[in-house]
DNA sequence: TTTGAAAATGAGAATTATTCTCAGCTTTAA
DNA sequence: TTAAAGCTGAGAATAATTCTCATTTTCAAA
């Protein structure tokens, strides 16, 4: 049980941990071949799927026609800019979400809720 | 301006609107053959990307791989069952989203939210 | 150590959804 | 009636992701 990673596993956990970014698989790509170039694509899209499944990083889907991917645990609501395609997080208390009326009305069971939005941010409305 | 629709946009958005489902573009498609045997894949497509823009419908993101279609105009939140893929509405009401904090906190502007809830319907948890 | 089974790898092929291209057809307005 | 503009749809192209499979690596037991 003591989930211990593959050394792959290891490397492009801890590339993705170091840059403060909701990468798209491309980008964690380029970022992990600088430091290990031998590494492929396919192996990269099969570990961040296990790790997803760990529960170490959460996939962010319904952005773009990409997906991206969040090394921050807990969930919490996106927002992507239109502009410039920028993607940050935006804290749980700005945005609540209660899910008990729809469980309670609709007799459905919750597992998880992706809150995206799209609008300008702030650098982009400056211009 | 008299946006009057072209007839296969007629022949689309009237075959949509008879249906109370989010059909994927593919399952749009297979009902729209049923009348128009003609009527090509691109055909729909591109004219599925002028019925949003024109806003006579919306399309939703980010439940599966593939988009959905929505002939539901006021924007609201859906839930897909992750045992049969069901989709439907959520009313508005169940689930209140304020985005003001958001824009007054970040300094950024809104333009659309998207919520999407995973779970279980209440049909597929009966078993 | 040796060994051998199980797991991981990565190059490239396959898949899937969607968009693009373009030659022919249809509509429209003068 | 006619010419230009717009629309169509078959199929090619694209883009993101998943799959395949022969090779390599890991690692516990002998």
């Amino acid at each position: 049980m003591g989930q211990s990673l593959t050394k792959n596993q290891q490397i492009i956990l801890q590339t993705f941990q170091s840059f403060p970014i909701h990468p798209t698989a491309e980008q964690l790509f380029d970022l992990v071949r600088q430091t290990h170039p031998k590494i492929g694509l396919s192996t990269l899209y099969r570990i961040l799927g296990q790790l997803v499944k760990l529960g170490k990083i959460q996939k962010i889907s319904g952005l773009e026609t990409k997906d991206h991917y969040d090394h921050t645990l807990t969930p919490h609501p996106h927002f992507i800019c239109v502009n410039c395609g920028k993607v940050c997080d935006i804290p749980n208390e700005m945005c609540v979400i209660s899910v008990d009326k729809v469980e309670q009305q609709m007799g459905v069971c919750c597992r998880s809720v992706q809150l995206n939005i799209q609008g300008v941010c702030s650098e982009c409305s400056q211009k």
